[in-house]
DNA sequence: AGATAGCCGTAC
DNA sequence: TACGGCTATCTC
């Protein structure tokens, strides 16, 4: 027996199959999709098996195979061929698609880490002999059954091993799964008539479908009704939601309907308690996986509905290490092979699917109405520039006093301070001069509690001084507002409230973001102050009030898509407001009270937004008019990289037809951990041969250790 | 990713 | 001629 291997080394040059012959005593526990180990020049290494033949077509003497790693197949078919499918839409190593589908528990280096319960049971044909009475205690506790070790306190350890010794005991172990789901008491919602006609038509027909339902209409009802509908015919479902907007209450919602059937896989678990959910998974014993965007790969069989919420979130975009995948293209993959629907779900869908919508490519569905009967919360829109001589701090007369009124009526208030694309900076009023990373060439980012200047990319810190380095004035000026500030002003503000401040720095501790929650919605608070994860997916029944203390920031990013990132993340948190039996009402503090993204916010009219969008898209030829795909051309010596970038580009211009070239030009992190990048970026509606061309581009630098070519498709964002 | 074989320059 | 450093090549 000969098997093909791929080892789990990601390098493009090896990213193949390599032959190993098969020891007669192993022959029978392989099988296409476990791991083997194998020896590999002078490595030794852990590769998955791709193919099971009875000869080899190297010339070469082969080598054999260690040792097997798996019982069970890790990947089974499906997962292997997508894989594939996923190498040719990426341009990525096959390898690096397989281990992405995979827990970092089935990595290779980390071992076993499976935890047993381990329990004692009465052997049935024991002869009988003779017992002292501590003996006797232990046979009485375990002659109704097997026991749990944990569960024999207060007995003799001794007279428990002579037992087993013996033979009148039997020990086993059984695998403890850490995660544990209470049992379901079947909390159904009466649906309305709007969420059921969305319903039937999802499970009438098998499409993918756009659900444009606005904030609070019930989406999330609606999922739990059609997985309900797909469940009774033996089905199993995907849920892929934003990781902010996976909160204990969401995952809440869906065991107390689904009971042990779910598997949540979220940022809160540890490897071990995400590896056990991926064995519950395998295993079949959970059927609705809910996670954020690795969860489309869970090992599902018969899968009958993928649902993706908060389908325009760009977390859904793999970036930074290959394979950039796109969860909703695998979602759609995979729902090929298993002949079932996709369902995307957002109160603002990204342009991208709401073009195919209308050119009929996914079928529309909407949800024009709150559940609960109300209209959507009324938005005030400030500007700020009139305000200047009236305003307290980063605060408005208006959302001042707005905030005032809750508080004495025992209201609740959101306030979302936009940090997308944001910082505070330390610059010297003086001559101008900011602080900037030695290594990264971006602005650092002031700490108040540690008083250091830190780099967000590479982690590098400095202490604050006083003077400029530059002008030598004593003129340093922290710009910029964080959390923190804000909340000093609050205090001033409202000293009588109580405030909770939720941002990366206060919710990095394990299980603090969901104490959080809790807390704020036991109404331990009055005001909650955070970022953007104060926007997603929150239901508070007790806020009235959402003010967002700067909409601007996000609109600054030299990013085509801000104005569409802007416009969602100001819907998306006027939506926390009003969502029960109280009217809810919003405050939107600008600097750009015309601007459409922000303008628009205030009738919650997506689809003029839509509208007047896509004209801006088409004009400039970007998405979803155009495709884009970005070649990140890097390395440490610039001028020799800028050099290649040119030259990848006029052999660019040489072979493609009908696509737009931009660039090299220098990549707003032009010098990240002393790598310089460069970017390529192409438009294109149909280019035949760009794939095949750009894996050329790719080749022609697979040994040049100088230089790194990554190719993003569809990029979320340019840097 | 490693390890190695082959190629150069240079130091004695 | 021996060594170190660099690069191209190979891994079933």
């Amino acid at each position: 027996m000969i098997v093909g291997v791929l080892v789990e080394l990601s390098a493009k040059a090896i990213d193949k199959v390599f032959d190993y012959s098969v020891p007669k005593e192993l022959e029978k526990d392989i099988k296409v999709g476990i791991r083997v180990l194998v020896p590999f020049g002078r490595m030794t290494l852990e590769g998955f098996v791709l193919e099971i033949k009875n000869d080899s077509s190297t010339s070469k003497e082969l080598k054999s195979i260690i040792s097997v790693v798996d019982k069970d197949i890790v990947l089974n078919d499906e997962l292997l061929e997508l894989g594939k499918v996923m190498r040719d839409n990426t341009l990525s190593t096959l390898i690096s698609c397989y281990q992405v589908m995979l827990p970092k528990a089935l990595k290779a280096g980390s071992t076993g880490n499976i935890k047993y319960d381990t329990y004692y049971k009465l052997n049935s044909n024991y002869s009988d002999i003779k017992l002292n009475d501590k003996q006797k205690e232990i046979i009485e506790l375990v002659k109704n059954g097997p026991v749990l070790r944990k569960e024999l306190v207060d007995i003799s350890i001794s007279s428990l091993n002579t037992l087993i010794k013996k033979g009148v005991l039997i020990e086993e172990k059984s695998e403890h799964y850490r995660v544990s789901y209470d049992e379901l008491d079947n909390s159904k919602m009466k649906l309305t008539k709007d969420q059921q006609a969305v319903v039937d038509s999802v499970i009438s027909d098998i499409n993918t479908y756009l659900l444009y339902g606005v904030t609070g209409s019930g989406k999330t009802e609606v999922y739990m009704e059609i997985i309900d509908y797909y469940l009774s015919l033996g089905k199993s479902s995907i849920v892929l939601v934003p990781e902010i907007s996976l909160t204990p209450q969401m995952i809440e919602r869906f065991e107390k309907r689904f009971g042990k059937k779910i598997a949540a896989i979220h940022s809160g678990l540890s490897d071990g308690e995400k590896y056990d959910e991926y064995r519950r998974i395998s295993r079949g014993e959970a059927s609705i996986v809910i996670g954020a965007r690795s969860a489309i790969f869970a090992p599902l069989d018969n899968i009958g509905i993928i649902i993706i919420d908060e389908e325009h979130s760009d977390s859904y975009k793999q970036s930074d290490p290959s394979p950039r995948y796109h969860a909703r293209d695998i979602a759609i993959l995979r729902s090929k092979y298993h002949n079932c629907s996709v369902l995307l779900g957002s109160a603002t869908p990204s342009l991208e699917s709401m073009a195919r919508a209308e050119k009929g490519v996914y079928k529309l569905l909407t949800l024009p109405h709150r559940v609960n009967g109300k209209e959507l919360p009324l938005v005030n829109i400030i500007d700020m520039n009139k305000e200047i001589r009236k305003i307290k701090g980063h605060f408005s007369n208006e959302l001042v006093d707005a905030i005032r009124s809750r508080l004495e009526k025992n209201e609740q208030v959101i306030l979302l301070l936009n940090r997308r694309g944001y910082s505070s900076f330390v610059t010297c009023k003086n001559c101008g001069y900011t602080f900037k990373c030695p290594n990264c060439d971006i602005t650092l980012t002031y700490h108040k509690s540690s008083n250091t200047l830190r780099c967000h990319y590479c982690g590098h810190g400095e202490k604050v001084f006083d003077t400029c380095p530059e002008c030598k004035e004593k003129s340093l000026n922290n710009l910029g507002v964080g959390t923190q500030k804000i909340e000093e002003e609050l205090n001033k503000l409202f000293p009588e409230s109580r405030v909770l401040r939720m941002d990366y720095d206060t919710t990095s501790k394990k299980g603090m973001h969901e104490k959080m929650i809790d807390d704020f919605r036991e109404g331990k608070y009055d005001i909650l102050l955070g970022t953007q994860m104060v926007a997603k997916g929150l239901d508070f029944s007790n806020v009235t009030l959402v003010g967002v203390i700067n909409a601007d920031t996000s609109l600054n990013i030299p990013d085509f898509r801000s104005s569409e990132n802007t416009f969602s993340l100001l819907s998306q948190v006027a939506g926390r407001s009003g969502r029960s039996l109280k009217e809810g009402s919003v405050i939107i503090q600008t600097y750009n009270p015309e601007h459409y993204a922000i303008n628009l916010c205030k009738n919650h009219d997506y689809v003029s937004f839509y509208k007047q969008e896509m004209m801006i898209r088409r004009s400039l030829k970007y998405p979803p008019y155009y495709y884009i795909c970005n070649i990140r051309v890097s390395g440490k010596d610039a001028s020799y990289i800028l050099g290649e970038a040119l030259k990848i580009k006029n052999s660019l211009e040489r072979n493609l037809t009908s696509t737009i070239i931009l660039g090299p030009s220098s990549s707003s992190l032009f010098k990240m951990n002393n790598v310089f990048r460069y970017n390529i970026i192409l438009k294109y509606k149909k280019e035949d041969n760009l794939y095949l061309i750009l894996s050329k581009v790719i080749d022609h630098y697979l040994t040049n250790n100088k230089i790194k070519i990554d190719i993003d498709f569809n990029p979320s964002q340019m840097i």
